[in-house]
DNA sequence: GAGTGGTCTAGACCACGTA
DNA sequence: ACGTGGTCTAGACCACTCG
């Protein structure tokens, strides 16, 4: 069995990629030119295309060509992004500290009452048919879409409160949360890698073969009651995820006999 | 402009998914039924099955069916993975805690001389032509290949060591480079999210649609020579990165004036 | 208007799995 | 033998961008 034609004509153009003969940015052959330097129907080279667009590797400008995709990640420290911060609490670290970077930051608000997703019905604990209200943020950078930070909180807790408003909290949702006698106390943190659903291709304007980092936080109170959950959504082409190690003495007290 | 038949033909599918009509494992209408059911060509259907099979929703197999992707994902402790451990270092915490929850973790170990890919020479700061000794590992749970563990160190500091053998070195890799005057003090951690490469593909045997996250660990002397860069490759289907966020007392020490 | 990619058809032959 | 998906062809019409 021979290698297919189009992962052969996909291998040759990944080739030219990786070994910088196609830089970033680089035009690749239109696909008349691709059918007859390989004497293939266009079907084909349009396989092997797809491959590559999939992998992130492609990006395709309909009506112009097809291009050597160009990806700059920022850092990205899920330990710290939540710390509350003097002067702009709800406009969090991240962008505070991107704007120190010359960049301009700014963010949409939107806030809802829903019915939850279920992976954040079971982190909060909720009943079937308990709802949430959710303040949806998607926070850009120059104008472009960054990341997706969405807040649920219990409805039942919030109802009636400033977190049920699409206005910027000024003092942070955490301090009215505490305010409302729910203080948060500890935290628990996953991430997981997955190819984004439609809602977020949309809302973070995707390219194809783009998949994300979702990070999502439960925070509870004392008591161990789940108050917040924060579902992060973060392109993989544009950030790169950055934490503390703990201390290297931790991982020394443990001497080999 | 109507919505393109193949786009109609994955949304109804993707929403029979995620409302669970169409549940994990079950199969997916053969293209010969999905083209008289909409009346399009086969071209047409393999269009919108091969977006979702990039979106990570079905598994093709071939000559079967197409059927609906199962996940079961293990927990990913990026500031845990390399503390050593009394007994086995090299089949580190990760296999060692899986192997306690009745699986039976295995890993290939091979080692080579090679020219470092470009991420892993800019860390380890080398020049144009500087070698590396690379161990590369996989490590599989029940047979299966679960994550890739490439450590790379500077030729110059291991050659004729125990670190070019590929043997499992029972002290560990960091015992080692101590011994040889080069103990690791501090380590930088990034984590970044992206389509796998088609070796990755490969060697973790991933289906198409699957992310890999991509954790790269750089470690220090004290005197901030980087001795060793380590590539790790997680499949996104298979885990979840779980951290552990600082104190909360640490959050809270800047009050608001 | 010429060139680009986006969508779609109607056929064909093949390898693979199940029975 | 039959049904599954894998590969491939040779056309077609469309919308878009650019000079």
């Amino acid at each position: 069995m021979p290698e297919p034609r189009y992962q052969r004509i996909a291998s040759d153009l990944r080739a030219a990629i990786s070994s910088g003969e196609l830089g970033p940015g680089a035009q690749i052959p239109a696909e008349p030119e691709l059918m007859s330097r390989y004497g293939v129907a266009r079907g084909t080279v349009r396989t092997a295309l797809a491959q590559l667009t999939n992998e992130g590797l492609l990006a395709v400008e309909s009506g112009r060509g097809t291009f050597v995709r160009r990806r700059r990640q920022l850092v990205y420290r899920p330990q710290e992004e939540f710390r509350p911060q003097p002067g702009s609490p709800e406009m969090d670290r991240f962008m505070a500290a991107r704007a120190d970077e010359g960049r301009v930051p700014s963010q949409t608000i939107e806030v809802a009452i829903v019915r939850p997703p279920a992976e954040v019905a079971e982190r909060l604990e909720l009943a079937e048919d308990d709802l949430t209200v959710v303040r949806r943020r998607v926070r850009s950078l120059d104008g472009e879409p960054f990341n997706i930070n969405d807040s649920y909180f219990p409805a039942k807790l919030v109802e009636g409160s400033e977190i049920a408003n699409p206005a910027d909290i000024a003092r942070g949702t955490r301090q009215v949360l505490a305010e409302l006698g729910h203080a948060e106390a500890r935290a628990l943190d996953e991430i997981v890698v997955r190819m984004p659903q439609p809602d977020e291709v949309h809302r973070l304007a995707l390219g194809p073969g783009t998949p994300v980092a979702v990070h999502v936080v439960t925070a509870y109170t004392a008591a161990g009651r789940p108050v917040r959950c924060v579902v992060n959504v973060l392109p993989g082409d544009r950030h790169v995820i950055a934490f503390e190690r703990r201390r290297p003495e931790d991982a020394e007290q443990t001497p080999r006999p």
